[in-house]
DNA sequence: CCTCCCATCCTCCGAAAGGACGACTCCCGG
DNA sequence: CCGGGAGTCGTCCTTTCGGAGGATGGGAGG
């Protein structure tokens, strides 16, 4: 019997996986959380082998779904996570892995591709959507972007419409610094505008 | 008994609410539906009270959950539809209640909160969350912003972070044209700057 | 018919943005 | 201890953007 925490903020998405789940003899629902702190508390005392973990949570939350998975996969005996998610942003999926998911899997997927994965997670295997495996490909094969975080911090600003001159007086530097960080942040994105740096931060899952 | 229709592409969402509905002594799932056209075909043949309507489908669908919503409300006996999404943009909510639906809920609704907006939805009457119907509200006060359809494609290309130049190559038009629009567009939206519109038109839900 | 809105085009001009140098600290890792 | 990256600031220059202001034609509607 393959024992699976659910975790994930939507009620009636909790009660369809239980129903789902219901009707396979071999996986038991042995816990739901809500949060992410009731997820973490059910994997340590629950015993589970199997935490399908959804990334976002209601924004009260302090910790994120990401957060919860690397802190359960440092237990003791530590059960695996699968992550079951809305989206299929870059920048979740690269968290979710690195947080050490075994697998990411789409809300949107088909019954039977849920119920595999739970039995290859269980199973120690990794799962992975086709959608999603894909896209890491893709994102492996694109160099890695690094920001520093004081060019993510201008960026945000820019993405929310200031002009140079803005920024320069919100972050309290010359205006001059604004447009070095800038240009740093076009060579990095390879861009040549401020919109298409928001842009394609944007679809890297820099900015949400 | 208060027939239901659920209509939404996700498996797990629909076996969710069937769950719960099942709890219910007066609420009866009469049919499921995975894409608008389905939702039309039941609503059309299974005689719903009310149908519950996912606004976001998978993208191979012709239709939206909001078109679907107007041509159910359109029918003979036409069944009250109450839509059922994830997220609150005020473009989605305008939409919905624009198409004739009787209820707006998000997905992180509690259960008891969906239960009573299918009764009031069944019997007539409106069912808003509180998160959207305050939403709603403040929309009221906004001045409806009306781009063009024009506007809103040289909006899009500069979301994508195109210049003015690319823009008019794209558009077949001239580049005096397209400051044109955007001047129009800055104007509309009350802000000085591409970025700034885009920023601002992203949280109006006018750009994705 | 006349008016409003939309889409298209124009010029002139100032302001903002971006490129191309250089330069100074601070701090971290080899 | 030294190199290099990050963050800060500067100047000079070019390009792009946006504002002002106007013009044309076409379609919808009073």
């Amino acid at each position: 019997m393959i024992r699976v925490v659910i975790a994930d903020d939507h009620p009636i998405v909790r009660a369809g996986l239980k129903a789902l789940f219901s009707i396979e003899p071999d996986i038991e629902v042995v816990a739901e959380a809500a949060t992410p702190q009731e997820a973490l508390d059910a994997a340590e005392h629950e015993n589970p082998d199997v935490v399908l973990m959804d990334l976002q949570f209601g924004s009260g939350e302090t910790t994120t779904g990401a957060g919860a998975t690397r802190t359960i996969r440092a237990l003791d005996a530590a059960p695996y996570v699968l992550v079951l998610t809305n989206y299929d942003s870059d920048a979740d999926i690269l968290g979710a892995v690195e947080a050490g998911a075994s697998g990411y899997l789409l809300k949107d997927a088909p019954p039977h591709e849920l119920m595999n994965a739970v039995r290859a997670a269980a199973a120690g295997e990794s799962a992975l959507a086709p959608v999603i495996a894909s896209r890491l490909l893709d994102r492996m094969r694109e160099p890695r972007v690094n920001l520093s975080s004081r060019e993510i911090e201008v960026l945000e600003q820019v993405g929310a419409g200031r002009t140079n001159q803005e920024i320069a007086a919100g972050l309290f530097i010359s205006e001059t610094t604004v447009k070095s960080h800038l240009a740093h942040i076009f060579s990095k994105l390879d861009v040549a505008s401020r919109t298409a740096a928001v842009s394609v931060a944007r679809r890297k899952g820099i900015l949400r």
